[in-house]
DNA sequence: CAGTGAGCGAGCTTCCGCTTGACTT
């Protein structure tokens, strides 16, 4: 017999508070939700008040048997899921699953686990908040009915297998219309004018104003040929600068981004690890919210460590719309704990939550701003000077966050000492075109930034929302070369104007998020025919509605009939509506031919077509497939005419001709009938013969270095270099190695052992699945 | 598997949030 079993979600945390709680208790982890709708069927009964029908999935099931068996043995059963609305709904299907009998079933919620908190959860025990339940019950319904019901338009208008949703629909919107914005952007120029002047130490200062055109430039500088300059004004203002609150997800996964490149994903695996080794706190988190007993540790080690002036404890507040708070902001379980074993990774992230739940804890950095003015006799512009000295650094001592936008401001400059009158000399003054700044592409982390802003998706959704964008090919990360951008520049050093064209290199791009033709025409298409859903605030007037039933002032199924009614009328009628959505562009005539140029989305992608579809079938159109960087939306005529030049002859290699063309996987070079891929920097209009023979020559070593070993005993075994290192592949299918195993060393019959265990072992999972397989 | 793009029709695809492994050619 169990006095008490315990059910939290996950079994890093069960293991945490199992320690707390002393031997009387069991603690178990339901591992997330336990059952859920239905995953190929809409599994919402529409004549039945939209009845959810909920399904334990086929992973689920071995959980739910041993927690089954525990109960068997319990007298009481606590369930401890997280406080938000998911949380009460697994508890509450638990509760529905386990059959657990009210009289000894509790309920109870912690925000931190320490054991303070949990001793006192256990004290203050309740029974299951159905009207929260309720809420989740809703949300889930609404996510499932919106996007069972507008995908399948997709595949009927657009292309099969493509997706919508609540989130990942703005999420796309977001990411196709920042692009139009950078379409749509003109860039202006202007001249702003910098001075080096030499008080005690060189220092420099900006002109108060941009000037316009050239022709200003050149007047101002020929004006300051003569001109005397005379410090108007020396102004000095203390500022401070206080530290950002600890880390929740969405902060975490912008900062390894900014500071180490790390992707959304990267992130959360590694946090995972941290996690599952009792480094960190939970990962997954909206709070900036930190334990009583975790602000202790930091007084502790901040004192300790840099003394008691940098001290100064700081309770967060979220601002975040729609955070649910049900953990504590991301820390160090010990924070006194410098470093921790793992991966290079592992230790970077946890160097950066460390610093980070610190600083939050420390004192402001006290800095003391100078600005000097100086007069230019006979304009009423003024040069500016503006310094910054650190008086005191506090919480700067150990963290520094990072910004999105590089600016080109850097450091700011330690001013010499001058005084009011005084007469300065400038060494040379320079006028540089600069030119506004068109608005930034989306990284995976500035995404999560806004979306969290909109109150759009939850911690556990971020990576996952961004993951499917990308698969459904609605949205690539990738860097993209900038390009050469000349601009002007003049100077004016003792007493002569020089004036000089320079280039700069602008508009470069790295890991960066840009939509594909698929994804600008589903946007396009649920913008015009399901504005509502798409609307950036579809999800907080819904949250609204959530929050009115979680206080039981809505009936949550009739929240769902008032939406679903107008809803489904408008996913009806869309279906209806024959147009198809290829996102068609006429863009001229071919003035060879004489016959039409369009571009759309065809059966493999973007294309671009010569000629009128012709119903006798008589005169086939030509087609050719977009390049990639290429849109449907911004393709000019000549660009598209450009593609019918593909396949096209570079010349001879060892007496055979070189081709290059596009296929099925993108561009390619052709030689004595073997196909290598172009590099994705390499254009297959323009690409050179040498180019291409070294795409061969490059290709031909590879395939000399795919294979490691072959065996005479049988032609169809090999061992073989591939994407993941070496393995083995026996008749076209692959076996992976046993890690620590030399390839080289394999003899015929160690692959065969391999080959053996590998089979054996898949027919077993093949086992498994089948029996959980319902259908 | 490499210059595809017609049309028919069967059968499939799809959501968001809670969790952790399994496994990648």
């Amino acid at each position: 017999m169990i006095p008490n079993l315990v059910i939290v979600e996950s079994p890093a945390k069960a293991k945490t508070i199992e320690k707390f709680l002393g031997k009387d208790f069991v603690v178990k982890s339901s591992f997330g939700h336990i059952r859920d709708l239905s995953k190929n069927k809409l599994g919402v009964d529409l004549k039945k008040n939209y009845k959810p029908e909920y399904i334990i999935s086929d992973d689920k099931k071995k959980v739910v048997e041993e927690l089954k068996k525990a109960v068997a043995e319990a007298e009481t059963v606590w369930l401890a899921s997280d406080e938000d609305r998911e949380g009460e709904a697994i508890a509450w299907h638990l509760a529905e699953v386990l059959k657990l009998d009210p009289k000894k079933t509790k309920r109870i919620v912690f925000h931190e686990i320490t054991k303070n908190a949990i001793q006192q959860a256990i004290q203050n025990p309740r029974s299951i908040d159905i009207n929260l339940v309720n809420s989740q019950q809703a949300r889930r319904v609404l996510d499932r009915l919106v996007g069972f019901e507008i995908s399948p338009i997709l595949w009927k208008k657009v292309k099969p297998a493509l997706s919508a949703g609540r989130v990942q629909s703005v999420a796309l919107r977001l990411i196709v219309e920042r692009e139009r914005e950078i379409i749509d952007f003109r860039s202006t120029s202007f001249y702003k004018v910098t001075a080096q002047f030499s008080g005690d130490t060189e220092f420099r200062a900006e002109l108060s104003d941009k000037l316009a055109t050239l022709q200003e430039a050149q007047t101002f500088l020929e004006h300051c040929k003569h001109a005397t300059f005379k410090v108007a004004e020396v102004v000095k203002k203390p500022a401070k600068k206080s530290p950002p609150p600890p880390f929740t997800t969405s902060t975490l996964q912008q900062e390894a981004s900014r500071k180490f490149g790390f992707s959304v994903s990267q992130t959360m695996t590694l946090a995972q690890k941290l996690y599952e080794s009792g480094h960190i706190t939970y990962m997954r988190t909206d709070s900036v919210n930190l334990s009583a007993m975790a602000i202790a540790a930091a007084k502790e080690t901040i004192t300790r460590e840099f003394g008691e002036k940098y001290h100064q404890p700081r309770q967060f507040k979220t601002k975040i719309k729609g955070a649910q708070e049900a953990h504590e902001a991301i820390r160090p379980t010990y924070i006194d704990k410098e470093k921790v074993p793992g991966s290079a990774g592992e230790q970077k992230l946890y160097d950066l939550i460390r610093k980070r739940t610190l600083a939050s804890q420390m004192s402001d950095a006290q800095l003391e701003r100078t600005t000097i003015n100086i007069d230019i006799a006979g304009s009423s512009y003024q040069f500016v000077a503006t310094g910054e000295v650190m008086v005191f650094d506090g919480f700067l001592k150990v963290y520094f966050e990072s910004s999105d936008d590089d600016g080109e401001e850097g450091a700011k400059e330690l001013l010499p000492v001058v005084k009011v009158g005084q007469l300065l000399e400038p060494k040379e003054i320079t006028a540089n075109e600069r030119f506004t700044q068109r608005p930034p592409r989306y990284t995976e982390a500035s995404l999560v930034k806004k979306l969290e802003e909109l109150g759009i998706g939850r911690p556990s959704t971020y990576a996952p929302t961004i993951s499917t964008i990308i698969n459904r090919g609605y949205v690539v990360k990738e860097d993209r070369p900038g390009v050469e951008r000349p601009y002007q520049s003049l100077s004016l050093k003792k007493g002569k104007i020089t004036q000089s064209q320079k280039v700069e290199v602008t508009g470069a791009e790295k890991a960066k998020l840009f939509p594909s033709d698929i994804g600008i025409v589903v946007n396009d298409f649920l913008v015009e025919y399901f504005p509502d859903i798409v609307n950036y605030n579809f999800t907080a007037q819904v949250e609204e509605k959530f929050d009115d039933i979680a206080d039981g002032k809505l009936e949550w199924t009739k929240m769902i009939d008032e939406f679903y009614k107008p809803f489904h009328t408008n996913v009806q009628k869309t279906s209806k509506e024959s147009d198809y959505t290829k996102g068609e562009r006429i863009l001229g005539v071919d003035p060879a031919t004489g016959k039409t140029v369009s571009v759309r989305i065809g059966r493999f992608g973007p294309l671009v077509q010569l000629g009128d579809n012709d119903p006798s079938g008589k005169e086939k159109p030509q087609f050719a497939s977009l390049l990639k960087g290429q849109l449907i939306s911004t393709i000019t005529l000549e660009d598209a005419l450009a593609l019918f030049k593909l396949p096209r002859t570079l010349g001879m290699y060892d007496n055979n001709e070189v081709v290059v063309g596009v296929g099925r996987f993108g561009p390619y070079i052709r030689h004595m009938g073997k196909f290598y891929s172009l590099k994705k920097d390499d254009n297959p209009l323009t690409v050179s013969l040498e180019r291409a023979i070294e795409v061969i020559e490059e290709g031909k070593l590879k395939e000399t270095q795919r294979v490691i070993k072959t065996f005479p005993e049988n032609d169809q075994l090999s061992i073989l270099n591939g994407r993941w290192g070496p393995y083995i592949s026996l008749s076209k299918k692959n076996y992976k190695l046993p890690k620590g195993v030399n390839p080289a060393n394999l003899s015929y019959e160690d692959c065969l052992k391999i080959i053996a265990e590998a089979d054996t072992k898949e027919d077993k999972g093949k086992l498994t699945k089948k029996k959980g397989r319902t259908k």
